[in-house]
DNA sequence: GACTGGTATTTGGTATGCCAACTTTCTCGA
DNA sequence: TCGAGAAAGTTGGCATACCAAATACCAGTC
């Protein structure tokens, strides 16, 4: 018997199926084009899609079948496979929905997380802390999202962060853009720092309600202004 | 010009493509059978499946794929499609963002729902008023889900609706199962009378509260009693 | 009889071809 | 010149063929 203990092969090969690349790839470049940005809807082609992608149009048709259950496209028997643009009040439907997510995470979070876990939370973003976050405006708007993933993350609810993500990939644009509107950037580190402190008091309530505030306030302001949706 | 406006024909054809008509047959199929009475997890085959359908597989598996994105089946790589049985802690998980969604759901339907909506509560679930629902166990177990699901229409929010409605196919089940279990029944019933109330005299911060701790109560009582999913 | 190695079969992944419906372009007559 | 209609080209839906990996089966050896 060969002493097998003395061969380490590598763990495994684990290539992913064309289907999953397909998924990868469109999914990156529709949520990096600026759908908003374009006036008529954008079509997509099986064939060309294909051909750019170097594979047949099988894998690309269930990758495509997947963003469709996303909400990314639609298909149109025989006339095309289309860009969804969220109108406005699907967007803010979506931000309702995150804002019960998030605000259930927050909540399990004041009995799951550990201290150091919390910590983490000032720790990651001291720009909460600065006095002007327009002068590194791009870079609060990243350090923003983190921020609410980093709370989702912190619910420990898989179901949840599923969820989340999915939405955040529809409304990670406007979030931005709405960041930029007026004062609100200063007014949502002001609701940070407030999250933040009700986490780390283990305040299920307060902390559920400040989460919720916070997103629904988001929700209204899209409302009010977020015309350039439709 | 033939007058077209005296010509009112059917909508539309309408006939929903095979992978539609599929993916309604495999959703049925897999919420029909009971999984956790299973052994084994349950294995589909592609070309059974599409002989049996009467189509090619070519629509089966994108039916397959829509059904892996909403966390029904899993594709191994030329091993099968098999039927996912979902642990406790993955059904917890779920029922809490049930509640998340359900609570805000109550939360919008305050302000948002009108009296006569709000009637519809009471009208159409009678059985809540009534003593000892353990008679009719069937019927109440369907009522229940309907109570659920009226208050989540009430919130009309569409994103809401539909991230619950899967989450719904998912959980059914345990839903039912844990309502025989104990005293729960007697219990729901209170809880859904003052829910109702709460709804009736539009208090949002009341019935949001009421509704999670309901869900919540859920999420708990399967967590302690729940061993048989595992 | 158990084990090894190879072979046949099964099965999901992918590529390709065909079809019907929709669009666009071309054609021809008023 | 213009428009109706036919023809040609697109395009997604579906069926089928083929492939590689995984499994099942079998023969041969010790």
């Amino acid at each position: 018997m060969v002493k097998s203990e003395m061969f380490h092969v590598k763990p495994i090969v684990a290539t992913s199926s064309l289907r999953a690349l397909a998924y990868d790839a469109l999914k990156e470049a529709i949520t990096n084009m600026n759908i908003y940005d374009q006036k008529d809807e954008v079509r997509l082609d099986e064939r060309k899609l294909s051909l750019n992608l170097g594979v047949s149009r099988t894998p690309v048709r269930e990758a495509l079948t997947v963003l469709e259950q996303e909400g990314f496209v639609r298909f149109e028997a025989r006339r095309g496979v289309f860009v969804i643009k969220k109108t406005k009040s699907e967007i803010v439907a979506m931000i309702q929905a995150w804002s019960a997510l998030e605000s259930m995470a927050a909540r399990l979070a004041c009995t799951r997380a550990t201290d150091e876990q919390l910590a983490c939370l000032r720790e990651h973003f001291p720009e909460f802390y600065e006095g002007r976050p327009s002068d590194h405006m791009d870079e609060y708007s990243d350090a923003n999202i983190r921020f609410h993933q980093k709370i989702i993350s912190l619910g420990q609810c898989d179901v949840i962060r599923d969820i989340t993500s999915n939405l955040l990939m529809h409304v990670r644009g406007i979030r931005n853009a709405a960041l930029r509107q007026g004062d609100r950037a200063a007014n949502s580190i002001r609701e940070h720092v407030a999250i933040i402190e009700a986490l780390e008091a283990r305040d299920a309530d307060l902390s559920e309600r400040l989460v919720r505030e916070h997103g629904l306030g988001l929700a209204r302001h899209v409302e009010m202004y977020g015309d350039y949706l439709d």
